[in-house]
DNA sequence: CTCTAAGCGAGACGGTACGTCCAGTCTTCTT
DNA sequence: AAGAAGACTGGACGTACCGTCTCGCTTAGAG
């Protein structure tokens, strides 16, 4: 009944990944369809179902296999440039078509289906947010910043205008940009 | 050729758009197709494709169409308890599972078409973040903030973590959540 | 909900039934699929579910549309002459490898549908047994055979052998054979 | 390459055989599938692929294999008794749901598979049709029939009628209708 | 009396067709 | 002319089986 991991095809697996992504960013989001992805992966329909969801795991594994699994952020003591170059990554993300196309393509999927969107957040993005937060608590730890900062708000008032900016098309999404909100953010939370 | 808006059927119209809403609350965004729509509506098809582009501009259109044109902030004087009432208010509409499913439907339509995005952004959007500057404006003019802040990044700050939070369901969204935003967020103006 | 008649499309049909034929004659029974035809007929599946159970109906409207609605078989007053040119004709079709094809697909279709076979049986066979037994009737009338012979059961014992032999490859189905049988048929039904 | 029959599995050889039949009594006969008849009979595919060329071959095995090698039919010297009891028998089977289905399934394989055919022909109906000619020659010798007659076409005088009522449902299948036929049959063939 | 090659249960695999659902277009008839 | 109705082509959906293929396991007979 329920498939066997043990038996399952890796050649067929990375092949479904692969065609995945390759539809998505050479053909965009609507193409993506699971027939167009078993036919490019040449695959039966039935190895995609047998082993994902839907498309939106398929996506999900997609991104999360070529992901590092610990990631560690930059620690050189100055905190401002750290976070900076933190926030630039995030802006060239949304800047490259290709990578955009994807994480437009994941959020969709993600608004739709609840469960995809927790694993989501928990596999591609709490790794980053979390490697934020520990180069916060460090600089903490370094009086950088005031000791009564709410960590976890924190990290979120330097993603969130990022992500809010991409999803709304509400202005230029530039390194300009990334170093503006790391600037206000430190000043939210400068040693008084 | 192009239809004359002198003859459309304004009842036509009014029943689309509550139809449309109507599916989205009680059957959820899969169950908002063009068809379901026309014959929840007693609409022909047609009727819809000559009206608009698309299902998403139909719900841009239901949304729009109860709003008001203008969004009018409180100015009390004391920007703290302005702020944290809008976004005590935003956070009450992500709160509110009707209404967050007609949020959810919009952006899902809105990062399959650049087009539609753009009079999300516009029409919906724009009214609310353009009022908060204003009184930002008004704040920073009374001395409240700092003479150089940028406002629209501060807008942004006040906002971004608020949808970040939403999009990710990466915690809960209460209002402690919405007045810890506030409070950083003016921290990081604060007049010198 | 059900589809309204008048509206159908009469080439869409003709398309249909023209290529379901053409498939099992040029490419045998397996190739006839809901899917080719559809391609074939350059008409949507949806088309074909809309006006027909499933491809026994299709094929069997295919057959009954180049029918003839009566059928009148001659009547020479040579009894014996005409029913052997009625059962060579039908040797005739069973050896011809096109409509023997036809034959066999909507036999099977018929052993695996009895709705459909009942059809099958009203709309293909019927008439042609009917004629047959009102030849038979008229010989009766004329003293030829015997007053009390059973005509359907004669009717059977004219075409019964052929379908059997054809059904089991039992024997080659020649004229020889088909007058064999009528010469049989008539010795059984002769006058005392 | 070849499977060697010597370390042939009885047991699972005797599973698939009456899983096939069970199915195809208890749920007719789209339900008998390879798959399906290797999941009742506790069996992987392969092994029927092994030893079978398809379904319609396990059905015949199937039903071959609870047949007497020899039929006999018996020589009352009463040749009319005689041919009742064999056409009754024969009625009787097409009466009885479970035979029929059994009997519809192999003519539905048959008439798709021509090899398969003539293996039907060979194992499971002529020996049938032997026996009734066997007795027909006695009855021949004994000057009960006529000297000429065509023994060949007056087997099928007798089972023809029966399988074209069969196959077309176009009449009752009855005793008196099996009398009828033996009585014409015999009128056909009765020395002059 | 072991070793080895076969048969075996299991089930994943690449495919094909199924029957359904919608998209977006087209046609007909009504208002 | 716009609208209600709905048939049309097209194409993706998710499912069911096909026939082939591997995988370990069991088992019989050749060494």
């Amino acid at each position: 009944m329920t498939p066997q991991p043990a038996r399952r095809n890796e050649s067929s697996r990375r092949a479904i990944l692969t065609a995945a992504l390759e539809l998505l960013t050479e053909s965009g989001y609507p193409a993506v369809t699971i027939e167009a992805i078993a036919a490019r992966a040449g695959v039966g329909k039935q190895t995609i179902y047998r082993w994902w969801r839907g498309k939106g795991a398929v996506i999900l594994d997609a991104l999360a296999d070529d992901l590092p699994d610990v990631i560690e952020l930059p620690d050189t003591g100055d905190l401002r440039a750290d976070l900076r170059a933190v926030l630039r990554a995030t802006v060239a993300e949304f800047a490259d078509p290709k990578l955009s196309a994807t994480t437009r393509a994941i959020t969709i999927e993600t608004l739709a289906d609840e469960e995809l969107g927790n694993q989501v957040r928990d596999r591609l993005l709490r790794p980053q947010l979390t490697a934020v937060r520990t180069r916060l608590e460090s600089a903490r730890a370094a009086g950088q910043i005031r000791a009564d900062a709410p960590l976890d708000q924190v990290v979120e008032l330097l993603f969130g205008p990022l992500y809010h900016r991409w999803l709304l098309r509400n202005g230029p999404l530039t390194d300009t940009y990334a170093d503006g909100i790391v600037d206000l953010t430190l000043a939210a939370v400068a040693p008084r």
